[in-house]
DNA sequence: TTTTTTTAAAATGTCGACATTATAGTATTA
DNA sequence: TAATACTATAATGTCGACATTTTAAAAAAA
């Protein structure tokens, strides 16, 4: 019986990102049909169903009779990826600076009350300051108010996870760069509250494309 | 026998994203699974796949044990898309002008010439126009030089056809919004030859916003 | 009549079987 | 030995059947 409210198909597509994503399945590497089923138990056609949905997200790639292969990754693909967030996330910065009302603005700040107090504990939780890292950003570019460029933002920061993984890797245990990170953001607040576009815009730019150089050497 | 390069599931995705686009199916319009096998004439599996594709597509939702429909739209989406559509389109022009190097530059001005032979025609042949029309603002926005910026632009074109489709029902006899069209393309062409980033944001994002007000109205 | 319950019909979602195609290993020929 | 042709094996992609759930209709109760 399935109590759940998804169906299958739903259900491996939730799974099989998360695999993705974090690595279980290589960049290349083949997904074999008969693996999967019996990896996740289930039936051809959900499985068929996911797979199909996760070549439209560019996660999964699939030639004809010739099966599904994980999509691969590549210095060009990490640099034009994280250029686009950057840009998005500046375009939706910018918006947000120039549409947000005052709701908007105490997200803001609440925001980064809660990222603050993660930071500075005595030792840091680091998978909720990732949370609260998150929410910090998100907070910040929805007041754009724009379904569409929120979900664009959305689709290249998940097609940037399995970059971004590779540099929490190698900084994960280095508690240093939390610290840098953390003038930024409180800088980054300060020049959107003073509705200060261009500097905003700039610092978030920069924000983003901070960990390139770090995974490229990673990549290579 | 399927002498076709492209399995089952590819080719019923595209006829069906093209029926939709087209208004074959109506918005909200249920899409029965029996119906449509019968009408494409393909079992069960490579349908589903399709159509689990067109989910990720934003074209079609569905609810689990309640089947497929064609997406919705509305007013606040009409606006959001061509919103978002004025954005990354300006945003690719700018990096256009920044990035873009002499064989771009002729790209945009060859495409120009042959939209204007198009224009400028006795009777126009409107499907060769539209052709043309599309490939001149692809070659202006193809020196911005990413592949991932390049295919959210294209992903938010055809979220746009179904609207984009209202306007043209009621001014694709209309030839005198052609000239109106076609002086803004010059000017457009100008500024960006001259690098003048500020102003081809602006004028882009204003010719893509244009028919917004009249979509709007046939909407209503 | 209006609401609830029961029943029948229709639709969805999943599975395993099967035909087709690709792959890898073996034999054959130059 | 190297290259080609053949064969057996494995994998993919498609189909129709079936179990489950939803929807609509009819019957019963308030």
């Amino acid at each position: 019986m399935n109590t759940s409210t998804k169906n299958t198909a739903a259900q491996i597509l939730e799974a099989l990102t998360g695999d993705i994503l974090e690595g279980e399945y290589l960049p290349g590497e083949k997904l074999h049909i008969k693996t999967l089923k019996e990896r996740y138990e289930v039936g051809t056609s959900p499985l068929r169903e996911a797979l199909s949905q996760l070549i439209a997200k560019d996660l999964v790639v699939s030639e004809n009779q010739r099966g599904f292969y994980v999509s691969d990754i590549s210095i060009d693909d990490l640099e034009d990826i994280y250029q686009a967030r950057a840009k998005i996330e500046a375009l939706c910065i910018q918006m947000a600076i120039e549409k947000g009302d005052d709701y908007w603005e105490a997200n803001c700040l609440a925001a980064m009350h809660r990222l603050n107090k993660s930071s500075t504990e005595a030792n840091i939780d680091f998978k909720e300051w990732q949370k609260r890292h998150s929410a910090f950003h998100s907070d910040l570019v929805t007041g754009c108010a724009s379904p569409r460029l929120l979900q664009i933002r959305q689709s290249l920061f998940e097609k940037s996870t399995r970059y971004r993984n590779l540099w929490l890797r190698e900084n994960v245990t280095n508690i240093d760069t939390l610290g840098v990170n953390q003038k930024e953001h409180t800088e980054l607040l300060n020049l959107v509250l003073e509705r200060d576009i261009k500097g905003a815009t700039q610092l978030v730019q920069a924000h983003i494309l901070t960990p390139v150089a770090i995974i490229k050497n990673a990549l290579t």
